[in-house]
DNA sequence: AATGAATGAGCATTCATTCAT
DNA sequence: CATGAATGAATGCTCATTCAT
């Protein structure tokens, strides 16, 4: 499969598309976070692009591949932010700085997370193994973090729960935006991060060791 | 807060207003599953339901209302089915009995939980708070498994960490549903069970304690 | 094949289908007059057939439908009022009162079959047969008249001169129309068949001064 | 009137201006026959041309023009292939052989032929008066090949006949063409032109047994 | 209480044409 | 002269909702 869907424009320059790109995608989401995505018309991404409808269907085929980009560029900030979390050292320290790094980016991002979470199943067959196939990845950044510290000998995980336990991380991350009608009412984001790495780490590195007292930042 | 947003029929026989709103839910439900509700018509909902337009909206007002009957019968069915929770007797056994009955009823109806998780967001300001309630509630029955562990003893856990606790179950719980396409390869219900059961009490009940060789059912 | 497409109407009473759809073709015949099938718009035709654009797409499925509809009834009336052609005796004498009587009908119906003509082409691969199919009707028809001149030795031509005579009428009746910038100035209806029954039947009974084994080339 | 209708260019290289409609008429003749005039878009036309939307649109001023200098090319190259039709020198065989002449013509054009027939009317009430003109001075072509046989005794015939009989000989040849689905099934060219011509002259040198006094009716 | 025909605002998309570079 | 990005009016079609029967 290739690396990304290409979504067809009539604009040759590379460079515009790429600008027009932007401005499109930036309003989309504004627009998306509020209403949805079908709930936005066509027209309204156009205006809060800057440009004419006109122009709009100058750089897309279809109003789905707005959400196609939309989702894509989501996805790709959301890489780029924890790209640094690959270098994990193995230690477990480093295993929940990133933990803790990840938890931060999807703060910030959690209108656009929660975007596509809800948007997502609006993609038609076509785009959405691309989407998919995003999410494992960052799913797997998170899986070799943990990985690192197994191989070296800090935590005793088959692959499974390693694999499951990296969904857990991730989907935490995620649950702090979609469902933060619940949890940011209760918690700050400093005592969730904290707590939810206390419930994971109490079960993997053992009950008596874990100090309950002192946060991790 | 009332506990029911009552949704407006012209019909005054009560019976038959039920009755034929059960039609309608269970129509809807069926269409929501396979296209989502923005794609699905009104005339597609009465047809599935077995009557005419005319007649659905003798019992609703808007498109939206069906939405949320059919939210609101979903939590009802879940609710039901997890009554039985309730009376944990506060043994870590019972807990895990609760969590593995919990898991199961999201496992057969991950089609309609899917439904209400995408969907949900299309209701109205008025209508969402009904529907966020449930959810609560059904998240203290969690918890109150939880708690009354904790009451007798058998887990010592602040009330944060319980309640936290609680969202995560509860999130794991949908999670094998709207995370099928990553889970339900890899994973069967009763291995996502069982880890899942396994990585959170080895963090609560204490790494050294807990035997990975046999699973909770 | 079917002897009709059948175009999709939404509602049931087929008395309604056939009255709406009786307004719809009468407008929409008068507006591709004018301005022919692309450049009449669907709220046009709406609005020519007194209802509105939802309730034209009530009885239609497409835009092209409504053209499938013209050209069916058009084709149902030039038949109808040829019906009567039928029944030749198989003398010179009522072949030549059938083609006046062709010619007729093609004078007060050339704006329709000028219509016809030119949308024809817009018609789907899916529709086209089933008017080409009702045009070699047509010709058939005019071949019956022949054919039972030649009968009754009143004619003395073979099956190939036949058809190729009946095509020829066939298409001298539609000419009197679509040539009507050239013909009509020239020539009065009366003239016109009298001048082409002349030209055609000179030829056809002072057959004996003409070597037919040769071709030309 | 004039003989033709000036396209504006803003090119003023007459030689440019040439070089480029010739591109563009190539291109748009191609898709004409395709798809048809309406379905066939600028951006198409230009393209298909060699050369961009903005040049296209310094060769002519609107989409329609482009309709008109295909008219008019097509109507050029017919003319160009007849003009030797009018050497006739009188004879019925001469006469004979330019028909036939004219309908291979017809049959090597059917293409662009059916594109003029169809899309004709699409031509503003500006631009048609010259199209028909020009199919006018075709006809003429033929009419003149037939008096010249009228003025050498070799046929009988009145002025209306003569026009009559050229307008029919002149469909005859475009019917093959546009009535290619139910001729060009059942006879080869060389049939076809030598049927017709058959029942032509056979009519019009058959003469004496038919009595012209009375009409039909 | 049930029906389903009618409505028309609303939407995605196209495409002829312009104009700055 | 050539280019092609920008424009926005126009169009086919949908669908929630109403209301007369």
């Amino acid at each position: 499969m290739k690396d990304k869907r290409e979504v067809h424009a009539s604009v040759k320059d590379e460079r515009l598309v790429e600008k027009r790109r932007d401005q499109m995608i930036k309003g989309a989401v504004s627009l998306f976070k509020q209403k949805g995505f079908h709930r936005t018309t066509t027209r309204e991404i156009a205006k809060a692009a800057g440009f004419s409808i006109g122009t709009l269907y100058e750089y897309i085929r279809t109003k789905e591949d707005v959400l196609y980009l939309v989702c894509d560029r989501i996805y790709e900030q959301v890489r780029l932010e924890l790209e640094e979390l690959d270098v994990g050292e193995g230690t477990m320290e480093s295993l929940k700085l990133g933990i803790v790094h990840y938890f931060q980016v999807m703060d910030r991002m959690q209108d656009e997370v929660l975007v596509m979470y809800q948007e997502a199943k609006s993609l038609s067959k076509d785009a959405l193994p691309y989407v998919l196939k995003k999410e494992m990845e960052m799913v797997g950044m998170v899986e070799g973090l943990i990985q690192s510290c197994v191989d070296r000998g800090r935590l005793d995980l088959d692959s499974e729960r390693i694999h499951l336990l990296a969904q857990n991380v991730f989907v935490q991350g995620q649950m702090w935006g979609f469902r933060r009608w619940a949890l940011q009412k209760r918690f700050s984001l400093e005592d969730y991060m904290n707590l939810q790495i206390d419930l994971l780490f109490a079960g993997v590195i053992g009950y008596e060791t874990h100090g309950r007292t002192g946060g991790v930042i």
